[in-house]
DNA sequence: ATGCAACTTGACGATCCAGTCAGGTTCCGA
DNA sequence: TCGGAACCTGACTGGATCGTCAAGTTGCAT
C-alpha cells in the first residue's frame, strides 16, 4: 500500500507503469498463497516466482528483499482488517449491525482464506511486523466500537456484555473457518468447505454473537425470548 | 508418546534410561518453545539446542532428524486436546459442564500457549502431519459430545443451538487468547496478559457460551432471564 | 525511427542449516 | 574392578536458499 520505492532508478513515478501494476499484483498474489501454506520462513523465493510465472531474479526487481515483499502482503491484508466496522454506530439497529459485522468478517473468511491465513501467522508468531498497526490503528478502532456497544448496554438495548471481548470472540469465531479449516474440514468428514458449510457456519456465529448480546434471532430455531424491557 | 526407537542401538530397551528420559524432555520443551515462535521451517536446530543447554549433535542423537523431534511435540500436545470433554455427559448439569469446560481450555491457553501454538501453526498450514488425528480421534469425540448437546436440547434443558460448531466457537473463542496473544495485548494496550485479564476473558467466554445455550450465567451482571420451561 | 528507461533473466556467490561421523566420556551391572 | 552399553560432541558435508549482477530485450515518448 504504501508507494514501494522498486530497486531499478525510479523519480517521481507516481504513474507506475502499466507492467509493474501488472507484475507487482501478480507476485503479491502468488506470494499470498505460498506464505499462507508456509509461513515466511517456510515458502521461498523461487516457489513464489514459479506459482507467479517468472524468474526468482525478477521478484527481486520488483521487491528488494523476501521479508520487503513479505509486508506488502501484510499491507495488503492489513486494510481489510478494519473495514465493516463502521456498521456499529449509536444509531444502527444492534442485531442488524452485529449481524452485518459477523456477516461481513465470514464472507472474508470465505473469500480470502490465504489473507487471513498469513495475518494469523503474523499474529501467532508474535506479530513483530505488525505491532505497530495492531497498537495504534486496530486498538483505536476497537476502543471506539466498544464504546458504542457498552452505550447500547446501558440504554437497555443490548444485555451487558465485555464488547472488547466480544470482538475477540467474533474474531476468533469467524477466522476460525479460514484458519483452522483443515480442522474444521476433519471434524465435518469433508475434504473442503462447501458454501452450505460456510452458510451454516455463518448462521451459526450469528446465533452466538446475538444471543451473547440478549437478542432474539431470525433465523435460528425457537431462539432465546427477548430481553425483558429493562428501562424505557 | 509413540516409543520411540533412538538412533543408538537399542533392544527391548523398555526402560528407556533415566538419562534418556530427562533429555528428551528438555529438548521438548525447548523444542515447543522454538516452534511456536517461528513455526517448523522457521525454528532451527541449533536454536533449540542451544535453548536445551546441549549441542546440536546431542539432540540427532535422541531425534533422528527435525521433523521427527517436530512430531514428538505434537504427539505431546495432542492428548491435551481431548481431554476435558468428558465433563459433557447427558447426567451433567449443562451449565456446570458448559462452564468446566470452557473454564479447562482457558486454562490450557494460560499455562501451555506454546503448545497451542505449535497446534495452530500446524493446522493452519494443513494439518498433514496431523490429519489422521483429526479425523479419527477429535471428530469422533466431537460427535460423540455434539450428541449429548443435541440431547439437552431435545429435552428443553438448552436452546437449540448447532453443537458441532458449538464446539468449533469454544475452541476459537479460548484458544485466541494463547494463538493471538500478541494481538489482544495490543487491543488492550497491554506487554502481556496478567491473570486478571485471563479471569475476565475467562468470565467473558463463558458468558457467550452459556448465552448462546440459552442459559443463566450466574457470574456476569444482569443476564438473560432463565429459559422458559418449554418441556417437563 | 530513435534512444533511453523500464523490464527480463540465466548464472553465480555467500550463507545457513540439517544431518553425519568418529572418537571420546560417563554410567551401571556383574 | 571391569567391560560394554549408553551417552556426548567438535568438525565436517551436501544441499538448499537468498540475493546479485551483467548482459540482454521490450516499451514508450519524442
Amino acid at each position: 500500500m504504501t508507494p514501494r520505492s522498486g530497486p531499478a532508478p525510479q523519480l517521481a513515478a507516481r504513474p507506475k507503469g502499466r507492467v509493474r501494476r501488472q507484475q507487482e499484483s501478480a507476485i503479491l498474489k502468488a506470494a499470498e498463497r505460498v506464505f499462507a501454506r508456509t509461513g515466511f520462513e517456510g515458502g521461498t523465493m523461487t516457489e513464489i516466482a514459479s506459482l507467479a510465472g517468472l524468474p526468482k531474479a525478477n521478484l527481486h526487481y520488483y521487491f528488494r528483499c523476501k521479508d520487503e515483499l513479505y509486508r506488502a502482503v501484510l499491507d495488503n491484508i492489513l486494510s481489510l482488517w478494519l473495514a465493516e466496522t463502521e456498521v456499529i454506530t449509536i444509531d444502527a439497529d444492534p442485531a442488524s449491525a452485529l449481524s452485518a459485522y459477523v456477516a461481513a468478517k465470514m464472507r472474508l473468511s470465505a473469500t480470502r482464506p490465504d489473507a487471513s491465513r498469513v495475518f494469523a501467522n503474523e499474529v501467532i508468531h508474535g506479530a513483530t511486523r505488525i505491532g505497530g498497526f495492531l497498537r495504534d490503528e486496530l486498538s483505536s478502532v476497537v476502543a471506539q466500537r466498544a464504546l458504542v456497544i457498552d452505550q447500547w448496554a446501558s440504554e437497555g438495548r443490548i444485555a451487558p456484555i465485555d464488547a472488547t471481548h466480544l470482538f475477540f470472540t467474533i474474531w476468533a469465531a469467524t477466522q476460525t473457518y479460514a484458519d483452522f479449516e483443515s480442522q474444521v474440514c476433519a471434524v465435518l468428514g469433508k475434504t473442503r468447505l462447501g458454501k452450505a458449510d460456510l452458510v451454516r457456519a455463518s448462521a451459526h456465529v450469528t446465533t452466538v454473537v446475538l444471543r451473547s448480546c440478549g437478542l432474539p434471532c431470525a433465523g435460528a430455531g425457537p431462539a432465546t425470548p427477548p430481553l425483558p424491557s429493562i428501562s424505557h
